[in-house]
DNA sequence: CTGAATGCAAATCCTTTGCAAAAGT
DNA sequence: ACTTTTGCAAAGGATTTGCATTCAG
C-alpha cells in the first residue's frame, strides 16, 4: 500500500486505493482493511490524511521534504497538487504568532480546472 | 438563519444551526430544511461552506470584507478563527500563478489549542 | 385553489466496528 | 495451539431525497 501511494501524483480516497489494489495486486483487499491499515500508517506518520472538502478523506504518502497543497475543481472533482515556497513561509511565520501549537496545515484552493473553465 | 449565522464568532455545523434555531426561535426547523436553506444561501453567495476535516460541513455568513481561516484543535475539536493579511497576499499572488480559475481558498491549521496543550 | 416550502422517514455515502474465519508463527 | 490480520456484514453519522402535508398568496 505504501508503494502504491508512493507512486501517486496526488492523494487517493479509500475507494480509489481499494480499486487500485484489486487491479494491481494478485489479491484484493477489503474496504475495512484499507481503512484499518491507513489508520496505522497515519499513526506511524507514513501517511497523511487530507480533506479537501469533498465529503471523503484522501490519503497520501508522507514524503519527507516535499510538501504540497491542493487545488480542487468543484465542477469535475479533480484534485491537483501544487507547491509554493512563499506560501509556506507565510504560514511558518503565522504559526508562531498564533496561540496554538500547530502541527499541520492545509491549504485548499477551490475553483475550476483548465478543462472545465475552457 | 442569516441573522443567526451573522451573530456567530465562527462557523456552525448543520446540527448546531438546527439546535440554535430550535432554542432561539419560537418555531423549530427540521434538519432537512436547514440543509435545503443552506444550499440556497450558498448559491446566493450569502453563506460559505467550510470543511475543516471533522467529517462534517460547517457554514458561516459570507461577510463582505472580512475573511478569515480556521484553526482546529484535534484533541477537543474546538474551531477558532484567525486572520492574517500576509497570508492573504501570498495566496493572492499564488492564485494568479496557477493554471486554474480560483474562486475560493481555505487554510486550516491543525494542532492543539492552548487549553489542551497546557 | 395552486405552487412553494416544510417535516418526516427512508435512502445514500463514507467510515467504523463486531465477530467469526483465515493466516501466520 | 495462540495471536494477529482479514473479510463480511451490520452499525453509525452526515447529508440528501421522495412524498404527503401545510402555508402563503
Amino acid at each position: 500500500m505504501l508503494e502504491l501511494l508512493d507512486r501517486q501524483r496526488c492523494a487517493l480516497s479509500a475507494v480509489e486505493i481499494e480499486e487500485a489494489l484489486r487491479k494491481g495486486g494478485e489479491r484484493g483487499v477489503a474496504r475495512a482493511s484499507v481503512y484499518r491499515i491507513l489508520e496505522e500508517l497515519e499513526e506511524l506518520r507514513l501517511v497523511t490524511r487530507v480533506d479537501v472538502g469533498q465529503g471523503l478523506a484522501r490519503f497520501e504518502a508522507a514524503r519527507a521534504g516535499r510538501h504540497h497543497h491542493h487545488m480542487v475543481c468543484d465542477r469535475c472533482g479533480e484534485v491537483l497538487p501544487f507547491e509554493d515556497p512563499e506560501l509556506e513561509r507565510s504560514i511558518q511565520r503565522l504559526t508562531q504568532r498564533v496561540p496554538f501549537s500547530v502541527e499541520e496545515h492545509e491549504v485548499v484552493l477551490h475553483g475550476e480546472c483548465a478543462d472545465c473553465s475552457a
